[in-house]
RNA sequence: GAAGUAAAUUGAAUAGUCGCGUAUGGCAAAACCGAAAGGUUGCGUAUGAGGAAAGUCCGGGCUCCAUAAGAGCAAUGAUGCUGGAUAACAUCCAGUGAAGGUAACUUCAAGGAAAGUGCAACAGAAAAUAACCGCCUUUUUAGGUAAGGGUGAAAAGGUAAGGUAAGAGCUUACCGCAGAUAUGGUGACAUAUCUGGUCAGUGUAAACCCCAUCUGGAGCAACACCUCGUAAUUCCAAGAAGGUUAAGAUGCUCUUUCGUCUUCUUGGUUUUGGUGGCUUAAGCCUUAUAGUAAUAUAAGGAAUAGAUAAAUGACUAUUCAUGACAGAACCCGGCUUAUAGAUUUACUUUAUUU
């Protein structure tokens, strides 16, 4: 088992951010773009005028955790962008909200196997 | 018991499953990513956010600005009762004064308004060489008068008696104010006595300003090193040779020192990625001694975050109860702001009992 892999340089989430797919769902826009390596990078966005510190850091850390679970069960070579949606209230950012936000949306995307 | 004042502590807990950062290389073995430098991966062990980590408001350390040292002037900004503490401060401690509170106690940007300039809207007769109304005298024109009047943030020291045409520090007493002297105190200042009625000059210096003291700039995205690449031949450094006192190193001047210009040689510089800087620090706790205290000295103790799209999470169970404000980003000392609840100590007022 590989450990999740991330974007790290700014010039990566502007190509998937520009290039990439975007879907969007209840809570989360999402990003997508192939890769031609046999693995999945993400990166998780969240502005700064959105919340404070320690709020973006729960809405990250919830992120990652359901992207973690859902992760074996993805197909590879894709470039995923998470961003939360600037109008939806944080108090809607639990655990169960965006498990189900992810689900749908990666079926629809057709990367859920 | 109730109300309150001050100081301090704490900032949900336990168990299980899965997962993350860092350190260690204890065990295991090779492989993978990359152009290189370098990095990654399994198991185990250890460890992993705050009292404010926040605001970035001060003071320092550290780094660079090629590079320094001294003297003077100016500018900019800051501080502003006194004494002490500190590496330093706008912080802290102990006092003084003023204001508030029955009190415990709290608050204070607390030098100078006769150095100069400015401003004081509206209201009001008048806002600083005061006569509108009123009062008095005179007799119809002038004079005296700050007692009384409304306005305003502020109205020409206050109260009482005498005095007068009516009044007025005009006179006296007390209070206040100013000055001098003495005493106490390191000092801010306090107390006492004496003198002053020409005690004519209101407020504002978080208005300019004056006085005293301090003050170079930019910041870890600083900066150092490694790697890849080699276009223009720009810029920088070192060395050698030649020439020279014009120009430069601080806003200006002076002195010392360095150095400037031209040619040649050598090395470096922009881009990519990486490594270091990166956590033990003028730090914290306890005891003893000195000190009213801040703190100092000595002895002993505990120490374990160091990420870089950035690590603490998810689920389940139980308990109190529905957990407030809130997330390290070079480090340290403060300040300010946000904060549910819980606990402790000392004190004040009041009620009751004895």
């Amino acid at each position: 088992m590989n450990k999740t892999l991330k974007l790290k340089k700014n010039y990566e989430f502007k190509i998937v951010l520009t290039k990439g797919k975007y879907y969007s769902g209840k809570y989360l826009d999402v990003f997508v773009k192939t890769n031609n390596s046999s693995f999945n990078f993400i990166g998780i966005a969240i502005g700064v005028k959105i919340a404070k510190a320690v709020k973006r850091n729960r809405i990250k850390r919830l992120v990652r955790e359901n992207y973690r679970l859902l992760e074996k069960d993805l197909k590879v070579g894709y470039n995923i962008v998470f961003l939360w949606k600037k109008k939806v209230d944080i108090k809607n950012a639990t655990f169960s909200n965006i498990k189900e936000d992810m689900t749908s949306i990666f079926k629809r995307i057709g990367i859920l196997e």
